[in-house]
Order: structure tokens, then sequence, then C-alpha cells
RNA sequence: ACCCCGAUAGUGUAACGGUAGCACAAAACCCUUUGAAGGUUUCAGUCCUGGUUCGAAUCCAGGUCGGGGUGCCA
């Protein structure tokens, strides 16, 4: 018989023990080998970026899970650039990807390598495979190259190069290296199997020519490693013990396996993950490239791109960011993660630090008939109820204010709590007041509301208990700042942007109202001293931040960063 | 067509032969000087068919569906 309690008997110790999230499937990995010693215990990852391109929300995954996994197992992860094609690779790229892994709060010390550090361990590693009559330079064209490859059902053939004798290789490898053979004339190719299943084990190429000059290296080298000559090989000089990728080199792995094996070096093992799909947005390097260069946004670093500078731009958090990828787990399966986990993420973040002010992005006038003629007061405000220590300030009061243009309906239903005529709402720390009357240009639009304001009710309260269902924000006319205010929805108005019509491609999926600017917003004076850094919630609104690139201050530009739950949105959609 | 991998509420993940759980979304309510935040509750799931077993999401077989694979890209 079994006994349901036995298993919780340490629940009556009385301490509520933070929840612990289960193991996902790779720490599962790494404990059993911790467990079995296969490496000493020791957990060394890294994050392997190919600089050819700024890093992205998918990235972060991945930054997240190796730095994460190294943190949690007391271990260490390596940044490594993975530079083995100088066609595509830049020193931009380079310097933008330390910044956005650094910004995210990963630091490798004094781990930074790049795979063109090995180039010439590579080279002699590729020739002792020549002299092991493992790997032969090859002759055929590209395009011979493939027909000899075979097909997904047929069997390649070798090629007529592939028994050359070890002497006719490596004299050949040399004047490879030497630059004696124009681009594509020769490769270096390792001798495995061309009737494979896996096309990746018929004979693989090593290494080609290319005369391009290197970022790092310069005109040293002509011939370049191929990703899978240089991988496992990279992991293997740096005793990385767990080697985390995507799922799309799944099929590679017995090649890394094959390559370290026939070397006799150190054998890290590759795991592989899926790689993180968001909805309404895009993480391939090459249509973000496209989606800059053809000028649909402005830049990698624009608000609307799921770039980690695109992101930080926009108001996200590292905080955010680490959360997010905490919360998505790791499998072996694709799936698609809604954009507004990422929203939620950040919301829950900034609800706790960011400071509240008052501003109005669509501002309505209000006068209030009975306020005294030219009187002005300042009313405490609290900077965020989160956090006691953020403290109050003092926001401007007077005759003439702006309110929301939203929170004034003429029409309204009954769940409506805000102004409407003959109607009474609280002003946020500041008076009831009471719409009186509505003044409309010609063609009927309300350009102003003529209030009274019940002095009785400083701070919000009445003192005869009466009940005002709703509240709302404003700014005082006279002292507000007019800021410029850009909202931000989906780049792509699809869920998944690659479903297209028939002859459209994903461009045609481009969301053409992805961003809507505001002029003439009003906020509260204090925020006159803003720095891009200080995010702030601007109440009843959404989170914002000032603009990194396009603020000046005789000009400020403020980004929304998410919006606020709007219950009262669905409510009306509801209705609808 | 061939090889490899995968499939658990709407979404994302856990349960490792023994009570299918958590989060987000959705819904209802409470609270509220942000229709925010917070709180309570509800809805909802093991791809299919067989087999092994006292017992299967889990092991086995077959099927279905999805992803990846024919770069001198990574």
């Amino acid at each position: 018989m079994s006994n349901k309690n036995e298993s919780t008997s340490d629940k009556n110790t009385g301490e509520k023990k933070p929840r612990e999230r289960s193991l996902n499937f790779i720490e599962t990995i790494i404990e059993e080998d911790n467990k079995s010693g296969k490496h000493d215990g020791r957990v060394h990852t890294r994050f392997p970026p190919e600089p050819n391109g700024y890093l992205h929300i998918g990235h972060a995954k991945s930054i997240c899970l190796n730095f994460g996994l190294a943190k949690k197992y007391n271990g260490k992860c390596n940044l490594r650039f993975d530079d083995t094609n100088p066609t595509k690779e830049n020193e931009e790229y380079v310097r933008s990807i330390q910044e956005d892994v650094r910004w995210l709060g990963f630091d490798w010390e004094d781990r930074l390598f790049y795979a063109s550090d090995y180039f010439e361990q590579l080279y002699e590693w590729a020739i002792k495979l020549i002299q092991d009559g493992k790997a032969y330079v090859d002759e055929l064209t590209a395009e011979q190259t493939r027909e000899y490859r075979g097909t997904l059902t047929e069997p390649g053939k070798n090629s007529p190069y592939r028994d050359r004798s070890v002497e006719e290789n490596l004299e050949l490898f040399e004047k490879m290296k030497n630059g004696e053979f124009p681009d594509g004339s020769r490769t270096l190719r390792a001798k495995i199997d061309m009737s494979s299943p896996n096309l990746n084990m018929r004979d693989p190429v090593m290494y080609r020519i290319m005369h391009a000059h290197h970022h790092r290296t310069g005109d040293t080298w002509c011939i370049y490693p191929m990703y899978d000559f240089t991988h496992g090989q990279s992991d293997s000089i740096e005793k990385i013990t767990h080697s985390i990728c995507t799922l799309e080199f799944e099929n590679h792995r017995p090649l890394y396996d094959w390559y370290v094996e026939n070397l006799g070096i150190f054998h890290p093992q590759q795991i592989e993950f899926a790689r993180l799909n968001l909805s309404h947005t895009i993480t391939s390097k090459r249509k973000l490239l496209d989606l800059v260069t053809e000028k649909f946004v402005d830049g990698w670093n624009d608000p609307r791109m799921p770039t980690i500078s695109g992101l930080r731009r926009r108001g996200y958090t590292p905080a955010s960011i680490r959360n997010f990828c905490d919360r998505i787990g790791v499998a072996r399966f694709n799936s698609t993660i809604e954009m507004s986990w990422l929203e939620e993420a950040v919301r829950e973040d900034l609800n706790r630090t960011a400071l509240r002010v008052m501003g109005v992005i669509n501002p309505l006038k209000v006068t209030i008939t009975n306020y005294p003629e030219g009187q002005e007061e300042w009313r405490d405000a609290i900077n965020n109820p989160e956090d006691k220590e953020a403290g109050t300030r003092k926001i401007p009061f007077s005759g003439e204010l702006y309110i929301e243009r939203d929170d004034f309906m003429e029409d309204a239903p009954k769940k409506f709590f805000r102004l409407k005529p003959g109607g009474e709402v609280r002003l946020r720390y500041g008076y009831f007041i009471k719409c009186e009357e509505v003044i409309k240009d010609d063609k009927g639009v309300v350009q102003e509301l003529r209030c009274t304001y019940d002095p009785e009710t400083a701070g919000g309260k009445a003192p005869d208990g009466r009940k005002v269902k709703g509240t709302i924000h404003w700014v005082s006319a006279k002292h507000s700042l007019p800021i410029t205010v850009r909202l931000y929805d989906h780049l792509f108005t699809k869920e998944d942007p690659s479903e297209v019509e028939e002859g459209q491609d994903w461009r045609s999926n481009i969301n053409p109202h992805s961003l809507t600017v505001l002029e003439n917003c009003q906020v509260e004076p204090s925020l006159k001293d803003a720095e891009p850094d200080q995010p702030y919630q601007f109440e009843r609104t959404g989170y914002f931040c000032l603009d990194s690139k396009d603020s000046l201050p005789e000009h400020p530009v403020f980004n929304r960063t998410v919006s606020l739950r709007d219950t009262w949105a669905k409510v009306q959609k509801k209705s609808k």
C-alpha cells in the first residue's frame, strides 16, 4: 500500500520554498554527465555567433541558455565568433554582438575567441587527415560536385580524384594554401562515404579556396575551412563539454563526431535544441538584413525589429528578455511563441521599475470654469506604487488642462466610467470634475470641455463619501511639455510571415501600420530631463522610453515599449 | 520517394512505468485614486491503431502529421 503523503513528507517544515522549475532536457543530460563523472563534473559551454548580422531574440535564447547553464552548474561560457567565411563577416557585427551580449547581462571574462584564431591548427589537422589517407584534394567543379553527390534517394559516386596518393594530396593542398589556384578550382574533402544516407557524410568539403580579405587574419589565408571542419575542433580546443546548437545541425552531428574522433582530440558533446520562433516577426538574419537594406525599417535597431538592439531602443530591459527566455523553455521540437509572452515579460519587469508619470497622448482641452483665474498649485504624486523608495513628486495643476480624448464620450455606454456630459470623474491626484459643456467645431468634432471642479475633493477624496468610479490622467496645459510619441504594432500582419499568397513573398505580410507617430502629445514637466535608459509608465497608457537616436532636447521623442493591459478595450471589442 | 528528428489544454512546457501539473492566453468575480498592478475561481490536453504490463503520455510495432537534410553558407 502506498501512502500518498510519503513523497511530500518534507512539507511540514513550514518553509515555503520557491517552486523550482523542473529540469529541461539539456540540464538532465548535464546532471547525468556530472553524476557519471564524464567531464569530472566540469561544465563548459560557448555562444558561437557568426558575425554576419545583428543578434536577435532567437540568439538571446541561445545566449541565456549557454551562459545560464554555465552559471547554474558553476562552469564557464565562452564567446566565440564563428568567422570562417570572410565574404559575409565584418567588424561592425563583431562589435555589436559583444555589446548586445554584455547588455543582456552576460560576461565571457577573458574568454573571447575567434574560430580564425585556430586557422593554423585547423590547417595542421587537415594535413594529418591527408596523411592518414582520410582527406583528398578534389578538382571537381562546384556543379560536378553536386552531381557526384547523388540525391536524397540515390547514392553519390566517388570523385575521380579521390584516390590520389598522400604525397600528391599534400603537395596540392600546399599549393592551394599558397594561392597557386584560382577560387573554386580545388577543394579539400574528407574521404568518408559517398553512399551514406546522410548527405553530410558524402565526402564533405573541408577547405575551399577564397581569395578574400578576412577581418582578422587579413590576407594571410586564401583557403578557408568550412563550418563542419571548424566548429567541433574549436569546441575541442576550448575543452567545451556541451556544445549546444539548434536543430538544423542535427544531421551534422555524425560529421562533428567523425572529425574529432579521426583527429583523436577531446570530444565535446553536441546537443541540439529547437530555435525560437516568435509570432508576427521574423528571425532570419537574411530577411532582417533585407528589411534594413530595403528601408522597411530604420536600421538594425529600429524599435520594431526583433533584434537585441531594436528591443533595447524600444525600451525592453535585459531582465525582461532573460525572464522571457527562461519561461519559454527548451525542447527538441519546433514551436512558435506568441508575441504576447515577450510583451508580458516586459510589463512584469517595467511594472516594478518604471517611474509613473502623467502623459496625454491625444490631448483634449478641458477648462475648469470655477477654478480661480491665474491660480496654480502643485500636487503630490506617487512615483512608483510598487516601490516605496521611489518617493513622490509634485505635479502642477491649473484651470486649463489636457485630458485623453478617449477619456470622454458624448454617448457613453453604461460601462464607461470616464467623463461624459453631466458626469463626474476623478482627476488622478487632483480633484473631481464634472462636465458641464461640450464645445464642438463646425464639423461636430469636440474641441473643448468646460467643466467645474469640486474644491472639497483635493487629492481625489470626497469628504461626503460620494463615489466616483472613474479616475483619469491629465496635465496642466500651461506647464505641460509637448513631445512626439511613437506607437508600435507588430512588424508583420500574419502570425507566420512566411505564409503567403501565391506569387507573393514574405514582404507582402509587412504591416503597413507598424509605426504610428503622434505629434503634440503633452506630458508633465518632470519629463524634461528624461534619459533613454529610464523607463516610464505614462499612467493608464503604457510604458515609454526616450528614443536614443532621434530625440532632441528641444524635440523629445518617446517610444512606447508596450501598452498597459487594456481591459476596457476588451470590453468594447466584446460588445461590438 | 530516401535518411534523421519530433508530436501532451488555444500557446509554451513538466511528469523519466504508478494522482496528467505549471505558466501565458481566455472567462467570471473581488479589490482599486492607473479599467494598471494584485487576489480568488473556472474552462481546457496525452496524434491514431494495435501490442507488452496489475498499471502506458512514458516501452514496442505500424500509421498519420510536422520539421530538417541534395551550399565550395553557418
